[in-house]
DNA sequence: AAACGATAATTGGTCTGACAGATTTTGATG
DNA sequence: CATCAAAATCTGTCAGACCAATTATCGTTT
C-alpha cells in the first residue's frame, strides 16, 4: 500500500552520507539547499526526511545554524552504550529477551480463545503488511504487544509499553538503514512469528519461549551484522 | 535549547482532536487545509505534524483519500492500564522474576565501581533501617532499582520504573498485612539482599541472579503464604 | 429502482519562490 | 591581533500552484 515516498530516498541518502563521509556525533550536514540539489528533489521534500531523521534521534536541526548528526545510526546499534537518553533504543533487547520470551512462555500456558483469537489477528495483520512489501513494524510490534497481553498480566503490557517508544524506533532504524526489505529476509520474519503463533497455539511453552527468544536474537542480529 | 516550533502545536492539536472527538482506529482526521485553518498555520507545518504523528505509528496519510488515524496515543499510555489487586500482586512477580534476575546477571558482569558503590550504598541504607525496626519498602525498593541501574542499560530501568507503583503497592500491602517486622524475617530478608549484594560484588554472574530470584520467590512466598 | 460509468470535487504529494529570524563568516577598523 | 558591525548563510514558515490518487456526484441505461 505504502508507495516509496521521494523523502524515503531523501532520508537513506542523508544516511548515506553520514556514512560515507564519516561525519562524527555534532558535525554538521550539508544544508537543506545543497541536499535538495544533490537528490534533485525539492527542498520541502528534505525538510521531510529530515523531520523523520530527527524524529528518529539521528539528526537535529538548529536555526540558522544547520542540521547537525546527533547519534550516528551505526552507533544505535552497538550492543552496549553508556548511559543515556539515546542508548534505551538499543539496550531495549537486553530486556526484551527475558521479558518476551517469558511472555510467550506464559501466553502458551494461560491463553484464553479470545486471547488467541486476537494473536491471530495481529499475526494475519502483520502477514498481509509483510507480504505486501510495506514496512511492517507497526504490525510487527503489535503482535508482540497481544502476545504481551495473551499473558493475562498487565504487568507485562505495562513493562512492554514503557519500552515501546525505543524498539519502535530502533526498527524504524534498522529497516531504513540496512535494506531489509529482501523476499528472503521478509519471509524469514514471518516464519518465525509464525512459528511463536504456532507454539503459543497448541500450548507448548518451552517452544513458545524459545521460539520467540530465537525471533529476537535474529532480529538484533539483523540490526547489527 | 529546543525552541518551541510551531509543528509541536500542530502535533499535540492534532492529538487533541483525536482524544476529544473520540476517534476510533481507522478514523479519518480532518483535511490537512482544514488542520492548516484550525491552527493557524500554514499547511507545511501541518504535514511536519503529520510526519511526524505516522513516525509515530499514530497516524497514516493515504494519498487522495487523507490522513487516518492508526493507534490511538491514549492506547498507548500504561497509565490508564486497570490493574486490579490480584493481578498486581502476582503480576509483578512474574515480571520482576525474570527482569530482575537477569539485571543482577547482567550488574555483575559489567558493573563498574561507581555502580558498585551505588549498590552498596542503598545496602546500606536497606540494612539501617531494617534494623531500626522501621518499614523499609522504599529503602528495598531503592536498592533493587540501583541493581537494575547497575547493568548500565537504561532500558532495565525505564521497566523497572513503569512497574514501580505496582510493586510498591504490593510491599505495602505485605507489610502491613502479614507482620513480617519480626526480628527473624528481618533478618532473612537482609541476608538474601546482602547474597545479592555480594554476587554483585565479586561478578559472580549465575549467583546473582540465582539469588535474585531466590529472593523475589521468597518475598512472594511471604505476602501469599 | 438499481446498477453503472463518466465526470467533478476533494485530498495528499511535490514544487517554486519568497521572507523572517537566528547564526556564522567576513572584513574593515582600531 | 582584537573587536565589532555588516554580509552571507541557514533553518523556519508561508503562500500559491499543479499533479496524481481517491472519493463523491449525477445522469444514463437496464
Amino acid at each position: 500500500m505504502n508507495q516509496s515516498r521521494l523523502s524515503d530516498h531523501a532520508y537513506a541518502g542523508i544516511v548515506e552520507i553520514i556514512k560515507s563521509r564519516n561525519l562524527e556525533v555534532g558535525a554538521r550536514l550539508p544544508s537543506e539547499s545543497a541536499l535538495a540539489e544533490m537528490f534533485s528533489v525539492s527542498r520541502a521534500i528534505v525538510r521531510e526526511a529530515l523531520v523523520r531523521l530527527a524524529s528518529d534521534g539521528i539528526t537535529e536541526a538548529r536555526r540558522g545554524a544547520g542540521s547537525f548528526v546527533k547519534s550516528r545510526p551505526s552507533e544505535r546499534l552497538a550492543a552496549f552504550m553508556p548511559m543515556s537518553e539515546l542508548s534505551a533504543t538499543m539496550g531495549s533487547f537486553e530486556v526484551r529477551f527475558v521479558l518476551e520470551a517469558e511472555a510467550a512462555r506464559l501466553a502458551a500456558t494461560r491463553r484464553t480463545s479470545p486471547e488467541m483469537a486476537h494473536v491471530e489477528e495481529g499475526m494475519d495483520m502483520l502477514r498481509s503488511a509483510l507480504l505486501s512489501g510495506a514496512p511492517a513494524h507497526a504490525e510487527d510490534m503489535e503482535l508482540h504487544r497481544r502476545i504481551a497481553s495473551a499473558t493475562g498480566n498487565p504487568a507485562f503490557l505495562i513493562a512492554f509499553d514503557a519500552l515501546r517508544s525505543g524498539i519502535e524506533k530502533v526498527m524504524r532504524a534498522g529497516l531504513d538503514i540496512s535494506r531489509a526489505r529482501h523476499p528472503d529476509v521478509i519471509a524469514t520474519m514471518l516464519r518465525e512469528h509464525e512459528v511463536i503463533v504456532e507454539a503459543i497455539r497448541v500450548q507448548d511453552a518451552d517452544g513458545a519461549a524459545l521460539a520467540m527468544h530465537w525471533h529476537l536474537w535474529e532480529g538484533r542480529r539483523r540490526l547489527m551484522p
